[in-house]
DNA sequence: CGGTGGACCTGCTGGC
DNA sequence: TGCCAGCAGGTCCACC
């Protein structure tokens, strides 16, 4: 469900209403989520502990505890954190409940299950698994025309699959993936090897133009996408590409199509899209 | 080595 | 109404 726009926005609304609240009670109700809830580390290490800050890497929210160690959400496709007063019943696909106090309790809902959570220090986090591997950060200066070239120098796989390897850059999902390539206007199946530097350096630019403008819009809400607070995003309205197949082009008017690549649904224009 | 396809889950929609 | 195929915003891993 969740790019990262929305996981950014969920981390806004997070940190406004989480810093200095301690971590009173942990409730499992289902464990089996796409890794399974360690029930036990979260009773050892989060229980008892404050919640200090919350940032972001990648599609990962990571809840920073007093006097040590991280909280570590993803949200997968389907997951949801709602914060607000304790609910007298749970509701289906509500398996994480953080008491936070009388007034205050956090919950992780997830109807897919593919979502995760789980504890790390700050010092292993770098290293952990999850982590390890990732690119950089798509706002960052790390990210850049030039690095993108680099990295794509070799490969022949579609532009599209690249831009969604999180060892390339992260947080790029199938929605800004396609909006992206369409700002661009580079075709999603041209071959990475052959792009040239100025198609990297427009390619960067809107990864960065498009990430930045569903921020501000705080993110996309299709049907049930809500940030922490309950609130749906805007950026809907602004997609120019994304479930549009068959609706014309915002640049000249050719129908938008969909084709499927790496098994996810692609839209562009293949007009104006080379 | 790089690249693809399927796996993990549940629920909704549209066609027959 | 029922049933079934196809689809959904993510990620990993076995297999060519």
């Amino acid at each position: 469900m969740p790019e990262l726009p929305e996981v950014e926005t969920i981390r806004q609304g997070l940190l406004r209403r989480l810093v200095d609240h301690e971590i009173i009670g942990v409730r499992v109700r289902q464990p089996n989520l796409r890794e399974k809830v360690e029930v036990d580390m979260l009773l050892t290490n989060v229980v008892g502990r404050s919640i200090v800050g919350v940032e972001r890497r990648a599609k990962y929210l990571l809840m920073q505890l007093r006097p040590e160690g991280i909280l570590v959400f993803h949200l997968g496709m389907t997951g949801r954190l709602w914060l607000g007063k304790p609910v007298a019943q749970d509701a289906p696909h509500d398996h994480l409940v953080f008491h936070l106090g009388p007034d205050l309790e956090l919950r992780f809902h997830d109807t897919r299950r593919f979502g995760m959570c789980f504890y790390t220090t700050t010092k292993e986090l770098p290293e952990h698994p999850r982590f390890r591997h990732l690119g950089p950060e798509p706002l960052s200066p790390d990210f850049s025309g030039p690095y993108l070239e680099e990295r794509a120098r070799g490969l022949w796989k579609p532009v599209k699959n690249f831009l969604m390897d999180a060892s390339v850059v992260v947080g790029v999902g199938n929605i800004y993936a396609s909006e992206a390539l369409f700002a661009a206007r580079v075709h999603p199946k041209r071959e990475v090897g052959r792009l040239r530097r100025p198609q990297w350096d427009r390619l960067c630019g809107a990864i960065k133009d498009v990430l930045q403008a569903a921020i501000d819009a705080h993110g996309t809400s299709f049907s049930d996408y809500v940030d922490s607070d309950g609130r749906r995003g805007d950026f809907q309205n602004q997609l120019l590409v994304y479930g549009r197949e068959g609706a014309p082009c915002v640049r000249d008017g050719h129908p938008i199509r969909r084709m499927i690549q790496a098994g996810r649904s692609t839209f562009y224009c293949s007009r104006c899209q080379r």
